[in-house]
DNA sequence: GTGAAAGCGCTAACAC
DNA sequence: GTGTTAGCGCTTTCAC
């Protein structure tokens, strides 16, 4: 292929000149057909199949100034955690004849403000960032650019002052709660010595302290936490149960801020001997396919991914269509699966 | 926050006005700061700030005919394989000022054409595919385009005709050498009845060809393979074995086409009751972080999948900034990591 | 249903 | 080092 040699590109105009039309019918043919006449649009339509005509897409967001890309901002897309809400938002996203820049703050709130910079630089129709600890700088920003934006993966929960209100649309659930009720879980099972290991960052700590909060309520000691800079890989996981085990010998049970960590802590069960669950439960976070997959299976909290991905689209699309996009703040929950692990 | 109220934007010229110089000034501030006299570059600078001025790049784009954005199509990026490639990009094309559009083709090759089409309407600088499988209309497309392409995650053999020759530049490995040498561990290992486990996909396909052939090359039989739909999940892995076991029980290796299987087949011989690796040894591709804290520690085929994706960043940056994009074809191999599943 | 004119907010020449 | 003049290729009025 020769690289720099950039075929002469057919512009609208030259489609208008071969179909004997205007420049603004063939803009009409393209963008509103029902309001071309039927012989003039199957013309046009011809035309620019034969002339391989491709709209320049650069040149309508200037003018109209939209620019029909929405933009999505993860700590990192190598997470399964949040790929699979990526990936859900950009399939709904294209439905809607949208694209998805990709942005990663690798957790980091400057990067994160940076990503934020240059994407209304693209003038991008819509922002979905991740979490809702954004700071005050930002926020602000934010609200003075007036572009739509949607949270995910977290939701304060009334009378939760540790993260930000809702900045305009949101969708997710309680961290704290979700940890509240993994702690439960374990209690439940009889387990009283429970311990933690995740990664060093917003939405894994407020589950620790969520996890925390119940344990104290429901009378248990102290629980101790491991808490590893993210991004956490699995291979970490067995170092921190040996430090888990080193404060605690006695430990029965361990959360795990997500389902691959837990997989981790399973194997490393498994090469120490330490009998699942009878020795110690594992319980993980996501629901994760590994979940399901491992042996024995993980006990987790479920938390609806793809959904999250999706309806975020859907809030964006609507909004973008000045459709009504329903409820601002979306709270879709989370499950505690009950498995053999726990 | 008001989502419906757009403030008013501050453009170059109001920026322009307010430092007292023309508007051309300022876009030389900001673009090219050094040929800009120091106390004008200041002045600028300040009245940027102060009016909290962000370029409209798209309007820079048509003027420049340079989007400064970079598109990929990966097959799905909830596979972790896939992930590092694209997040490696990402990081690599920011560092030079490119942004990254994400597309997911769902391995169907009719996304993929679509999708190529959309980003070349928006004119984007460079493209990053993944596999050399793109259809002849596709390939033609691109060429007349006349846009970088890189293509990632597979590279011909000399003499291989299955797939395609490379487009522009690549930067991957052969899939074929890799599932050879995958059978060439596991046969050195001792094991002469050989199963597979992947997805009905392109380059898994290619793995299980290379596998087979290396396996009848040794004078094994049959190498009995289930290929399941793409995209694969791990908990299909168990289903999978049971098939394999089902069709040839006295198996006594399986290759699974990513990691993420190989760690469910391990989880399922576990819960079988199968040693691994004395009575089933388990191999795995890719060298994900969950290989090494698999137990036992899978044996797989390392792939660095990072430096595929930052290599591929690197050559589109240098082709854009019309510098040596080194070699046109990288070949970034592949390594059998022995450990002790085999 | 179709067309003419007027930009969208920048960058690329080319002067000075 | 800085400014002037022309567009980039579309969409948007507003006519007809």
């Amino acid at each position: 292929m020769p690289p720099s040699t950039p075929t002469t590109r057919v512009r609208m105009s030259d489609v208008a000149d071969a179909a004997g039309v205007s420049l603004v019918t063939v803009s009409r043919a393209i963008n509103t057909p029902d309001k071309v006449a039927p012989e003039t649009l199957a013309a046009v339509r011809s035309v620019v199949a034969r002339l391989g005509y491709v709209p320049n897409l650069t040149a309508g967001s200037l003018a109209s100034s939209r620019s029909r890309i929405v933009a999505a901002i993860v700590p990192t897309i190598s997470n399964p955690v949040f790929a699979e809400t990526v990936e859900a938002l950009t399939l709904t996203l294209a439905e809607g004849g949208y694209q998805l820049l990709l942005g990663q703050s690798a957790y980091r709130d400057n990067d994160e403000a940076a990503l934020v910079e240059t994407f209304l630089g693209r003038r991008v129709d819509g922002l979905v960032l991740t979490g809702c600890g954004q700071s005050r700088t930002l926020r602000s920003r934010l609200a003075k650019a007036g572009v739509p934006v949607v949270q995910t993966w977290d939701l304060p929960e009334a009378g939760e002052a540790a993260i930000g209100p809702v900045l305009d649309m949101a969708v997710g659930f309680s961290n704290l709660a979700a940890g509240a009720a993994a702690a439960r879980h374990l209690i439940e099972r009889g387990h009283r010595r429970l311990g933690f290991v995740g990664a060093d960052e917003a939405r894994s700590r407020q589950r620790l302290e969520g996890f925390r909060a119940e344990a104290a309520q429901a009378g248990l000691g102290d629980v101790p936490a491991d808490l590893l800079r993210s991004p956490v890989q699995i291979d970490q996981a067995a170092s921190q149960l040996a430090q888990l085990l080193a404060r605690r010998a006695d430990l029965s049970a361990v959360f795990c801020s997500n389902d691959l960590l837990a997989a981790g802590v399973l194997f490393e069960c498994r090469r120490r001997g330490i009998a699942v669950p009878q020795q110690l439960a594992v319980m993980g976070f996501g629901d994760l396919p590994i979940a399901r997959a491992a042996w024995p299976p993980l006990s987790t909290v479920i938390i609806r991914r793809a959904e999250m991905g999706q309806r975020a689209g859907r809030m964006l699309l609507a909004r973008l269509a000045d459709e009504d996009p329903g409820a601002r703040s979306v709270n879709i929950g989370f499950e505690v699966a009950a498995r053999a692990s726990t």
